[in-house]
Parts: structure tokens; C-alpha cells; sequence
DNA sequence: ACGCATTATTGAAACGTTACAAACGGGGCT
DNA sequence: AGCCCCGTTTGTAACGTTTCAATAATGCGT
């Protein structure tokens, strides 16, 4: 076991981290030793212009970082002054046109890309987005999927993505105030929304850029980006009723997020409508454990009064259901019949088939990202909320 | 359909992203404003330090960020020099232990955070860890649980995890080689290595912190975390042969992935030293799609030559062989069985079950993270690679 | 030619931090 | 007493960018 320490500058707890190794493998010990030399195809010849500090590769631990092209060089080269440079590459209408010309040429000639800590320390905008992330529970294709529809939506603008870990049992709201505060992005998208989430109270106030993924109940509107949760559970309940199923269940997400309200609403109101009942179990939600809710459900299917229909909120729930279906001797579309959201192509690979519907997590991620874009662009997006309608596959 | 722009400072192409709106919701339009005033729970009172431009918050279109404390407000408040004032919270020993605790006491109630884009101008370290992800193809939980261990090993170093989205069909060296030449993270984290990856040959040439998952070929040793997938191929042939199967499939990743050769050579050794043959078709890899894949799986298995064991390697596979067996009216565990590699609880929720091995992805992300931390901390890991065992759960 | 209003460019300062070299004070030694 | 040296502390400069105010260059009318 081998430990090595971090220093930890921002006054968080610094901690030991360790190596666990199942086994190492010692290759051949070729000395690795190359010179800083970079590969010849790169950028661009570094220009005959008097760039500072040849070569200091001896000492440093750091590799040498083949100084990079900055405003300074390009200015050196076309003998026009920092500032014109600097205001020339934002495309400043006061630069005439044939000195802004002239000044991107030089640019992409050297190959300048522009240094991202030094635009940050001098605007405070940091061209991050802050992706909150539950990476203890989120299960299956979700985390993936968000963060590709939200990259998608931030190619091409220079802004990129960080997680900012979620854990379970911490303060929420502390993890978006440390984002806040101390500047770690230029907004902020999270999930798993409450009806009164102070997050999205505190991110309110403070004037700060952030999505949710889920609406709240608060009357000060805010950009959200939601899935159609109720009615999801509205048509599942018209979809087994329809293959005269009397007796539905749905386990919920923890009552505390939003959409499990909604998936209740929508869910009840359908059943009432239709004379028949929805249970929903209190004992178990969608964060139960994969083993304790098939263990459930299993009991449950064994009773007199077993349930005829399941509705399956999200992958794993249904999938847990139909463990637990066949695990009773039951056959779906036989006696029971399961409907399902889904967000992957698994249910494609699952047999039998089920019905389902769609939810596009990677649609949502990239209207997150691009409502985002344009709450930090300064657009008043107070009003502008989207909710996405399932796909229906049946 | 609403659309913003962006500016791009990067020179990138600049795009305009648009809205697709499934439906909007109009919220009540009660006027959100509020002042800047911050809960009175947060961090500590400004203290009566002379902290400069009391406040600047009317014109100024972003909101009023209530000036934070700098080390000059910390060097004011206990009438050092800034400098002494940086060292001591580094904990410089040439700076008196009493001198330490003042200034440490005083950041404290002011509530002191470091600026990182202060730091990483003027140390050239970005304190990011750069993580190249397949956006398209990875499936289920794989991004998630590199994600979370990831996060895990970085949780409480000061570093974080930035995504850096690498999709299908772009140059992966010219990734790499765009973080390292506008040194946009300190080291980088990539996945689907391939035998001679340019990437692993250019972060080795620029001395730049990485950790590849899979391995390479070269004789150079370079950090990396892999999992036995030879010893998984042998095992699961292994446990094929000793239930009686004598042919057995294996689909294999695209052939240009390190981790595809480790696969074949284990089953291909394991079947020649019992006399039977392990199938590997051309045509279809991991990455072609569930649809095709049980097509290509059912017309395999309805020919009278068909395999009687299906190594799964992942949980996608192991679903569309069961799928498939499904489909053509076998039955798994009587005239054919399957062996999957499973890295998510997924299999737990399968019926039938199936016998599986483990790859911990999430220790992945962690053993990478690890590593990769005292790589950047100039420890010598040219020597030290991580080879984690599949754990067998059969 | 002159002044005046634009238009185009520039210098200096600043963002918050760290690195370097230099200064300070005091004690021990000769 | 004088000297040197060590343990502490400090001033200055720099990282690369943007912004403000100020300057230089042009055009125009009179």
C-alpha cells in the first residue's frame, strides 16, 4: 500500500489517498528519457518574433512548456500594441478592419489559443459549467447520457463541462453555495429537483445562471428543463387499464423530488378517473436497492390482492418488476403486464418485450446546456421552461 | 424556435445553438428581484479589513459578486506582507509557526478561499483532471462509475474532473494534444487505448500526467489501470467447457482496442488447450448496434452449427445473446449458456440468471485517479501499472 | 491652414497569486 | 564591540489578459 498526499489549498479536509493493487506488472524498464522535443507536424513554427525565455528545461521538474504564443508575441510580430491585439482578436468594430485582418493572421499563424487563467482572473468568468452529479445512485444511462446531450450542447462554444460530485447525505445546498462563492463556474445544472428546492431559491437570489432538471413550486419563475412526468404516468395508467388491468402499482422516486409528486398526481388522477386504484408502497422507493425491492415486490406478488398492472418509473424499477414477475411464476402480458419509461435502447434487449416510453435524457441534457447558454448570455429566460413530452412506443 | 450566440473567444467555430421546444410552460411572472444580500449563515462576516470598491453593483450586468477575501485583505487585516501572508498558508516553513496559526485564523474568518485563476495564472497548474469520454458509444453504467471513482480519488484534493467529450470519428491524438498545448487540465484520463496509441506516445514525449485505462504495447512503461479481460476470456471459456459447451461465440470490440486482443488471446488460448473452438465473428463488434447485433446473433443460432456458449463480454452483449437465445426459442442454462462480463448491478435484475464476472469500474476510476494524482506529484510511475482481476461470481 | 470631431491606436493599471532576491533584526561567536 | 549568519519577513516583478482613459492619426468643413 502506498500513499501520496495532495496539498490542499482550499482549506477542505486533505486526505491520504491509497492504492489498492490486485497486481502490478513491472514492463521492461526502457529508460523513458525524451527530449522536450514536440512533434514537428504541430501549431506552427513558433515565428521569428523575440520570444522570451529560450530554454530553461534544465532544472524545472515541470516539462518544458515550449512557451506559448500570447497576445505579447503577436504584437512583437505585427508591431502593433497588446491592446490593439487583445481588442483586434475580439473583433472590436473600433480596430479597423484591415488591422484585425491582419492581427487573426498572426494569430493563426503562431497558433495563439488564448490562456484561459489570465481571461478568468481578469473577467471572473470562468467559461465553466457546473455539472452537478449524484454519483451514488443515478443508475444506468443517465449520468452518460445528460453529460452528452449537455456537451453537445457547449460544443464549439468554449465552454466545458466539470463535475462537481453530489454525494449523498451532504448538504445540497452547500455544494451549490462553495460553486457560487467562490466563482468554481459560470452556471450551474443539477437534477433531482425538489418542489421547494433551496438551491434553486438561493441561485434565484444571488443572480447566478443555472438550470434544473425538474421544476419547482416556487412563483418566482426560473429556467427549468422537465420531463412530462405526469403525464408519463397518466398514459401508462390509460395503457393497462386499456388491457383491462385493474390493479396497478407504482413505486415512486423519494417523495421529496418533484417528479415523484407529479408521477403521483398524474397516476392517481388516471386511476380515479377510471374507478380503480394505484398503489403506491410507502415501504420502498426508486433509491431502494435492486435486492430489497425485488424482495418486495416479490411478496407482494404472492398476496391474494397482487397487483395486475406495474408501472415502471425508469429502467431498473421495471426491470426489478419483471424479475420479480417472473421470479412468481408470473408472464408478463399473461396475468400482469408492466409499462415502462425508459432512457436507453434496453428494453430492446429485454424479453419479453414491454411497453414503454421514452424519455430523452440526452435531449434534456442538451436543452439544458443550451438554455444555459443563453441565461448566461444574459437573455432574461425567467420565462422560458421546457417540458419534454414522452415518446410513446406502443 | 428562439436562438443565442456565444462569443468564442478560442478562435473555435462559433455556432448558434437553437431551442427545440416540446411545450412551454408559462410561469406566473412575478418579478424575481432581490438584492445581493447573502445569507447571513454564510461563511464569516467581510470583516472590517479595508476591502476596496465597497460596491459597483448597479450598472454592472453580471451580478454584484460581494468582493471576496484576498490575501491582501488577510495581509491587512494582521498588518503582514502579502507575501508572508501566501507563504504561511502554505504552510512555508520559514515562516514562524505562531506568524502560520495568525494568518491561518484570519483566513478562516474571512472566510479566504484561493483564486484559481490567480494560482493556476501564475503556477501554470490548472488543478483540473482532464477526462476524455466517448460520448457515443460507451453504454449503461460505465461513464458513470468511471465518473464517480474518479471523483471519489479527487474528492478533497483540490482537483476536479473535467469532461472532455471525444467522439466517434475525430482525430483522439489532436484531443490529447489540444489539452496538453493550451494546458487546459495537469493531466488526462482516457479510456479505449489502443495497442500503439498516438496518444500514449505523445504523453509520454511531452512528460505530460496521464493514465490510460487499458494498456499499450510499447516497450516505454507508461501509468495505467486495465482490467484482465485475458483472464476473463479464459475463465469464462473455462466455465463454458466444464458445463459441457464445445461451441462457443465471443463478440470482440473494435480490433484497434488493446483490450480486444487481450480477449481473444485468452479464449482463443483456453479453447486450443481444450481441444474446442472459440468463435470471433468479423462482422459485428461491441460497438454495432443492439439491433443489428441480435439479428446477426438470432441468424447465427438458428444454423444447425450453432454455439452452445455465448461469452458476453459486457452487459450490452450478454443482453442481445440472451435476446437472441430468447428469440429463437432456446433456453439458457439448457441447450446453450452465456457468461458476462458485468460491471452495474444489472444482472441481478436479469432472468434467467446468468453466471458473470465483475469488472469494478468504479474502483477503475478510482485506481486511476490515484494514480494519476501522484503522477502529477512527480512520483515516478513510469514503473506502475494496475491490473485488476475480474471477481468471479460463480 | 486651422480647429474639431471622429476614428484608430496605445499605455498603464489591474485581476490575485507566487517566486526571487533582498532586507531586517537579533543572537552567538570571536 | 564588531562581525557574521541564521531565522523571518518583505518588496518587487511577473503570469496573460481586459479595461479605462488618453493619445495619435485621419477626415472634414470652413
Amino acid at each position: 500500500m502506498v500513499s501520496a498526499e495532495i496539498p490542499d489549498p482550499d482549506g477542505l479536509a486533505s486526505r491520504v489517498v491509497s492504492l489498492h493493487f490486485t497486481v502490478i506488472i513491472a514492463a521492461k524498464a526502457t529508460e523513458a528519457k525524451q527530449g522536450g522535443k514536440a512533434l514537428s507536424e504541430s501549431a506552427a513554427p513558433p515565428s521569428k518574433a523575440d520570444a522570451r525565455s529560450p530554454g530553461q528545461d534544465a532544472a524545472s521538474s515541470r516539462p518544458a512548456v515550449r512557451s506559448r504564443p500570447t497576445l505579447r508575441t503577436i504584437a512583437a510580430e505585427t508591431g502593433l500594441a497588446v491592446t490593439t491585439v487583445s481588442r483586434a482578436l475580439a473583433e472590436d468594430p473600433h480596430i479597423k478592419a484591415a488591422t484585425r485582418a491582419l492581427v487573426r493572421a498572426a494569430a493563426d499563424r503562431q497558433g495563439y489559443v488564448p490562456d484561459r487563467a489570465a481571461q478568468r482572473l481578469r473577467t471572473g468568468r470562468t467559461r465553466v459549467v457546473q455539472l452537478l452529479l449524484n454519483l451514488d445512485h443515478e443508475f444506468l444511462g443517465v449520468t452518460h447520457e445528460l453529460i452528452g446531450g449537455l456537451s453537445e450542447a457547449l460544443a464549439g462554444t468554449g465552454y466545458s463541462v466539470t463535475i462537481f460530485p453530489d454525494l449523498i447525505g451532504e448538504d445540497r445546498l452547500a455544494r451549490v453555495r462553495r460553486i457560487v462563492e467562490t466563482r468554481l463556474g459560470d452556471g450551474v445544472i443539477f437534477n433531482r429537483t425538489e418542489p421547494f428546492d433551496p438551491r434553486v431559491r438561493y441561485l434565484l437570489e444571488q443572480g447566478f445562471p443555472f438550470v434544473s432538471h425538474g421544476r419547482t413550486e416556487f412563483t418566482t419563475p426560473h429556467p427549468w428543463v422537465d420531463f412530462d412526468n405526469e403525464a408519463f404516468a397518466r398514459i401508462a395508467v390509460e395503457r393497462l387499464i386499456a388491457k383491462g388491468r385493474k390493479r396497478l402499482l407504482m413505486i415512486l422516486p423519494p417523495a421529496n423530488f418533484s417528479f415523484a409528486q407529479h408521477l403521483r398526481w398524474g397516476a392517481v388522477a388516471a386511476a380515479k378517473g377510471a374507478g380503480i386504484i394505484c398503489e403506491i408502497p410507502e415501504a420502498i422507493t426508486l433509491d431502494t436497492s435492486e435486492r430489497e425491492t425485488i424482495a418486495w415486490l416479490r411478496h407482494r406478488l404472492s398476496q391474494p390482492d397482487r397487483p395486475d398492472g406495474i408501472i415502471g418509473v425508469g429502467e431498473v424499477a421495471a426491470m426489478a418488476a419483471l424479475a420479480a414477475i417472473s421470479d412468481c411464476g408470473l408472464t408478463p402480458g399473461d396475468q400482469i403486464d408492466v409499462v415502462a419509461k425508459r432512457a436507453s435502447a434496453i428494453f430492446d434487449l429485454m424479453r419479453p418485450r414491454i411497453d414503454t416510453m421514452v424519455e430523452d435524457l440526452r435531449l434534456a441534457g442538451r436543452t439544458m446546456g443550451e438554455t444555459l447558454l443563453r441565461t448566461m448570455a444574459g437573455e432574461d429566460v425567467s420565462q422560458l421552461q421546457v417540458l419534454h413530452q414522452p415518446l410513446i412506443e406502443f
